[in-house]
DNA sequence: CTGAAAGCGCTTACAG
DNA sequence: CTGAAAGCGCTTACAG
């Protein structure tokens, strides 16, 4: 199989090969894509040569004549600079990485940690041919980049759902609005009559949605949606840690709490449980994510799990699809799970 | 600016915008990479017919030509599945990210989720001319990749610190040696006399130093280094938990623990204090990481914040350092920093 | 089953 | 300051 390691950089091309077999670069060429049309005598003694050559084909060169990179690009949000706290992209990537492991993707990701926008991006890998195809890992509302690859017509796939009139657009995504519901009945459930929900970045179709569930369970038991107790902002500990403090000091104090992510979550019970309010008893919490964190804080979390790798292979599947079958408009939902804890006075 | 987003996929190339301006397609591509020798009027003229057709340089194209990608490789270790809950990854990464950034490099991952090996990875980004170099993320002892790399000069630079009798290799490194020792001997400051260490993966080079750092401690002190308190295993917790409980039934019981990362450390914690013993009374730990569950777990852990984002952005100025100048053998140091908590009677 | 030729979209000595 | 020509290493109709 030739899988002595070769030291000399040497590049052997088609064409060198070739020659020393004795045919022309075309049968090379086709040999290596395995064309059924070469004889098989001839494709073994050409393997052979390439084996004794040290050839490797140039992806480049290929790219270039073919029109078709092989690679992926993903797409990171710019929002954060801790995006890689939220242990969703992480875990996401890990599984769209082993999707295109499987079906020889490479992936390139974005690297707009400052500088310039997803859309500059997302045009310097398309208009640059490096990428067959696009994984865009979050959604804003009206998102732009969802429009222009949309208008464009190149392959792409969300993870999250498209807020806009725009169909046929590939996605994956939970129910964010079930399990948001569903965790608002919990909390119900526990005998919580003034629930307030931190619900994560405004522009996010995923917030709004889980904002939706929340009311809808609300409203379902005879509560009162209340607007003062909806949060928003970014994902991170500090912000919930200001709207914890702000919670606490109510003057008719919330009893429960749903929040858009597990770090959240700790900010928030940590400015609370300072305040001297007790978590669950006081304020029950529950959040999403199922991170470690929400396993072995010091106070474990009810938390759902959105099952992120799941969401990232998907998405890789429904790309794959995409570019090679041309596959539009796919729509996956895939399945969360309520783990609860303590602090919802489960475990 | 042309920053209308232009809606057709025409491929507009050199060519056609050099018919219209009625240049040479050499003048065009020299007006792109700005060759000063192009007169100023000729340059803005044809930018201006660049940005009305809509032109976009074809990346793979150029990378063809030039034999220069503008690409660097990252290399995830392929040892556990679940390499992202370890946060040194992520970290590392958003570091190498911002610096590839700011220098407009792109960056290709693997994707060896499972499939082959790392060696494998590395010559289809070199042999396949898809990367201008490569950073490899973790180092095992007598290293195939870091073996490959040096012997056939490519520029590379390597996040930990190369074992070998091989010179001049770029890296970036922890004293991971001085880290532990001072670790340990700060739990040997809080009275403890019989410490175990759970090390982490028996082939890396980090593993062996920090043991190193063990040692030199323990002998220090005139306690006695004694290799049935040395543990190695993945960084998982399950390694933690296997180990936690061997060391809790220990006859002559230890009193402290080094552990080589947080996550693993809360494996034994757990299996210990379910066998009933207390955590730090009977048996303080310390670990490594800094992770968010070291902050905010039910018993805050002592550990070490070895700076990721540091030691990757560090490995991507080497790197550039490699591509663009040739250098080689640069080591940078970047320093640590011991976070005491409850979990070694701090905080 | 195989080859000659044109082409993918750029770059870069070389010449003027 | 600009152009003609060759080349980067592959692929693929077309022809036989």
């Amino acid at each position: 199989m030739g899988s002595e390691i070769l030291i000399k950089k040497s590049t052997v091309t088609i064409k060198e090969v070739a020659k020393r077999a004795g045919v022309s670069p075309s049968t090379v060429s086709r040999v290596i894509s395995n064309n059924p049309r070469i004889s098989k005598a001839t494709t073994e003694r050409i393997r052979a040569i390439m084996d004794e050559m040290g050839y490797y084909p140039n992806a480049i060169a290929r790219s270039l004549a073919k029109n078709m990179t092989g690679t992926i690009g993903v797409i990171l949000p710019t929002t954060s600079e801790d995006v890689f706290l939220n242990p969703f992209f992480p875990e996401a990537l890990r599984g769209i990485a082993k999707i295109a492991s499987k079906n020889n993707y490479d992936i390139l990701i974005s690297t707009n940690i400052d500088k310039k926008g997803e859309l500059k991006i997302i045009e310097n890998f398309i208009r640059g041919s490096k990428v067959d195809g696009i994984i865009l890992m979050s959604n804003k509302l009206d998102d732009e980049c969802i429009e222009y690859l949309y208008n464009i017509d190149f392959p792409f796939s969300l993870i999250g759902t498209p807020n806009t009139h725009l169909e046929n657009i590939n996605h994956v995504d939970n129910d964010n609005l079930l399990a948001t519901y569903e965790l608002t009945k919990h909390m119900i459930c526990i005998g919580r009559k003034r629930i307030a929900i931190i619900a994560g970045e405004e522009n996010l179709t995923m917030t709004q949605n889980r904002i939706q569930g929340y009311k809808k369970a609300i409203e379902e038991e005879g509560l009162v949606f209340d607007t003062s107790l909806v949060f928003m902002g970014s994902f991170d500990e500090k912000t919930g840690s200001q709207y914890g403090k702000v919670i606490a000091n109510m003057k008719d104090m919330p009893d429960g709490i749903i929040v858009a992510d597990d770090l959240v979550a700790y900010g928030a019970l940590m400015a609370i449980e300072e305040l001297g309010i007790k978590v669950p008893e006081d304020i029950a919490i529950a959040s999403f994510n199922n991170s470690i964190l929400s396993k072995y804080g010091n106070i474990p979390l009810t938390s759902v799990d959105i099952n992120s790798v799941e969401l990232g292979s998907k998405a890789m599947e429904l790309l794959i699809d995409a570019i090679e079958r041309g596959v539009r408009g796919s729509r996956i939902i895939t399945p969360f799970t309520i783990f609860k804890r303590r602090s919802t006075m489960g475990g």
